[in-house]
DNA sequence: CTGAAAGCGCTAACAT
DNA sequence: ATGTTAGCGCTTTCAG
C-alpha cells in the first residue's frame, strides 16, 4: 500500500523550479508574462511531480469559477442536447465550462437545482423556460449575474431572453392544416402542466383552433411528460377508436408523433391520406422515418450559439440592457401531412 | 442603477442572527448540531439578506467538493443519458452532483476534460471506455480518487469497472443468426475507431463469423462515429446494391439500424424475410418501430446506478479492492430479425 | 518579467 | 450547543 502522501501544491511545483509561487501561477495562466525558459522549467516541474491545478483555490481567491450553469428538464432529449451543444461550442472559446442540471420538467426541483448551481458561484445562469417558483424567480434576480431563459417567451424576463412562442408556432401548424381544407383536428400531449412548453403548445392549438371557428376539444391526454414515443402511439389508439372523424393531428414532440405514426401503421391506417399526423422538434427521426414526419424546427442549435454569444457580450461588458432574441421556428412540411 | 452592494457573506448572517459565523456554517450543513430556533433564526437572516452559500469557499477549506466527475462521448445519446440518470439518483442521497463533459468520441480530447475537470478536485470520477491516452490514463492513476471506466471490460482496468464485453454481446447476435440459418451476414459501423465501443463491436462480429467458418468482410462503413440514422441508411442502400444476396445485418447501433430499416421500407425491400436487421442499445426506438427491432440491451441504467453504488462505497471506505462488476447485456429477438 | 505580503469565505480543530 | 483561531491554495496587489 502507496502512503497516501499529500498531492503537490503550488509551492512544490516553484520549489522545484526554483522560482516563487506566483511565478508558478502566471506560468499556468494564458496571458501570464513569464519568459518562455520560465515557464518550460515550471510545467516540466509540475510534470515531474505529477501537479494537477487546484480549481477551487483558484475559484475562491480569484472570484471566478469559469462555470456556467445550465437547467434543462432532461438531458435524455435531442432538442436540449443541440441547444447544450450550441452552447457548449459557444462558451468553450472563452474556457467556460457549462455546470448542467436537469429538473426534470419539475419547478420546485428546478427551484432546489438552481439554489445548488448558484452556490457554485456561476459567471452565468442559463434555464429552459420562462416560468418559475416565486423563489427560484427571486434567486436568479439576486444572483447579479446575467440570466438568460431558454425556449419560451416569458411574459416578464428575468433577464435576458433567448426563445420562441411555443405557441404561435403550433398555431402555424394549425393553421396550414386548415389552409388544406383539413377541420376536425385533434392535439397529442401530456395530462399534466408539468411541461410549460407544451402547454403553452397545447394553448396555441386551441387559440387558434378558436380563431378559426374549429372545434378544439378534440384532446388527447398522453401521460405525464415527456411524452415516450409508446404513449404516443397509445394516445393515437385512444384518438382512433373514440375520435375516429379526425382528420389530423398534432403531437406535442416528433417523439409521440412518431409513436402515433407506428400505430397507424400497425392498424392499417394511412398516413396521411386517412389522418395527417404533425410533429414537434425535428428529431432526426422526423426527417427518416417512412412516411417521414411534418414538424416545427425551434433551431435548437441556434438558440444554444445565441445564448452562449449573449452571455460573452454580457460577460464582456459589451451589454447592459436584457437582450430579448427571437428565434424563428420553421414549420417543415414532410409526407405525414401535406 | 443599483450599486452593485457587496454580495452578503456568512459573517454578515452572523451578525444579523447575533451568532458566530461557525454556527451559521453549522446551520447550513445537515447535521449540523445547532438548536431549532438557532437554526430557524438563522435561515430567516440568510433569507432576508439574500445570501447564497459559497461553496467555493467551503470546498477550498474542507477539501470536498461533493462533485463526481463523468465524462461521456455524447451527451446526445439515449444510452448514455440513461447511465446519467441512474448514476445521478444514486449520488443524490449522498448529495452529489455530477460535473459532466463530453469528449465527441476523441481520445485527445478525453484527455484534456479528464485534466480540467481533476482541477476541479471531484471526488470521483467515471470515464466512459476503457481506452485512453497514455497521459489521460496517468492522470487518472495519480488522482487519488476512485476511478470508474464503464461500457467497457478494459484489459487493463485503472480502477472499478462497470460494463460488458461489445465484442462478446455482437457475437451472442453472430451465433443467434447461425443457428437461425443464415450465413451471409453484414455488419455496419463506423468507418474509424475513433468509437471504441463501435470499434470492439465490429471486432466481435469478425471473430464470430470468422468462429463459424463465415465469410467476415461484409463490412460496411457508414461514416464517423456515431452514426446517425440517415449514414444507417446510406450504409443499407450501399449494402444492397453491392452485397444483394446478404441475408442478414448486424449495425452499430439501433439508431443506424433504424436508418437502414427505413431504407429497406423506401426501396420496398422486406425485413425480416429478405433481410434481416439488428440493432444494439434497446433504444425506444427499437421496440416502437415496425418492424420492431432485433436487438441488444447493454442495461445502461444499471450501468449508472451500480456505478454509483460503487462510488459510494468507495467515498465510504467499504471497498480498498478495484472491483469489476460485469453487466449481462440482454438479447432481445423482435420482428426485424427471429 | 518576477517576488512578497495579504486575504478570498468558509470550516477543521480545539475549546468551553 | 456554541465560540475562537487558524489556514485551505491559490491570486490580487503592490513592489521592484
Amino acid at each position: 500500500m502507496i502512503p497516501p502522501r499529500k498531492a503537490p501544491i503550488m509551492a512544490d511545483v516553484a520549489r522545484l523550479a526554483g522560482v516563487s509561487p506566483m511565478t508558478v501561477s502566471r506560468a499556468f495562466k494564458r496571458d501570464g508574462s513569464v519568459s518562455d525558459a520560465t515557464r518550460q522549467s515550471i510545467l516540466d516541474a509540475a510534470d515531474r511531480l505529477g501537479y494537477v491545478f487546484d480549481a477551487t483555490a483558484s475559484n475562491l481567491r480569484s472570484q471566478r469559477t469559469d462555470f456556467v450553469a445550465v437547467t434543462v428538464p432532461s438531458i435524455n432529449n435531442a432538442n436540449f442536447a443541440e441547444t447544450l451543444r450550441g452552447l457548449s461550442e459557444g462558451l468553450k472559446e472563452r474556457g467556460l465550462q457549462i455546470l448542467l442540471g436537469y429538473t426534470n420538467y419539475d419547478m420546485a426541483e428546478e427551484e432546489r437545482l438552481v439554489e445548488q448551481l448558484l452556490r457554485r458561484r456561476p459567471e452565468a445562469i442559463v434555464v429552459t423556460g420562462g416560468k418559475h417558483t416565486d423563489r427560484c424567480r427571486r434567486l436568479l434576480e439576486n444572483a447579479s449575474i446575467p440570466v438568460v431563459e431558454t425556449w419560451d417567451l416569458p411574459a416578464s424576463p428575468i433577464g435576458h431572453v433567448v426563445g420562441f412562442s411555443n405557441a404561435a408556432a403550433v398555431r402555424g401548424m394549425v393553421d396550414h392544416f386548415v389552409a388544406r381544407g383539413l377541420t376536425r383536428i385533434a392535439f397529442i400531449g401530456g395530462d399534466a402542466d408539468r411541461d410549460t412548453r407544451g402547454t403553452d403548445r397545447r394553448a396555441g392549438f386551441i387559440a387558434a383552433m378558436k380563431a378559426h371557428g374549429l372545434d378544439a376539444t378534440r384532446l388527447i391526454a398522453a401521460g405525464t411528460p415527456p411524452i415516450s414515443m409508446r404513449e404516443g402511439a397509445q394516445a393515437m389508439g385512444r384518438l382512433l377508436e373514440t375520435l375516429p372523424d379526425t382528420e389530423a393531428v398534432i403531437c406535442v414532440s416528433d417523439l409521440s408523433a412518431y409513436g402515433a405514426l407506428t400505430e397507424c401503421q400497425r392498424r392499417g391506417v394511412d398516413v396521411p391520406d386517412r389522418i395527417a399526423v404533425a410533429g414537434f422538434g425535428d428529431y432526426e427521426i422526423a426527417s427518416i422515418c417512412v412516411p417521414s414526419l411534418t414538424t416545427i424546427d425551434p433551431h435548437p442549435h441556434r438558440i444554444g450559439t445565441q445564448t452562449a454569444a449573449l452571455i460573452l457580450n454580457a460577460l464582456g461588458g459589451r451589454i447592459t440592457a436584457p437582450a430579448i432574441e427571437q428565434i424563428s421556428p420553421a414549420l417543415l412540411i414532410r409526407e405525414s401531412a401535406r
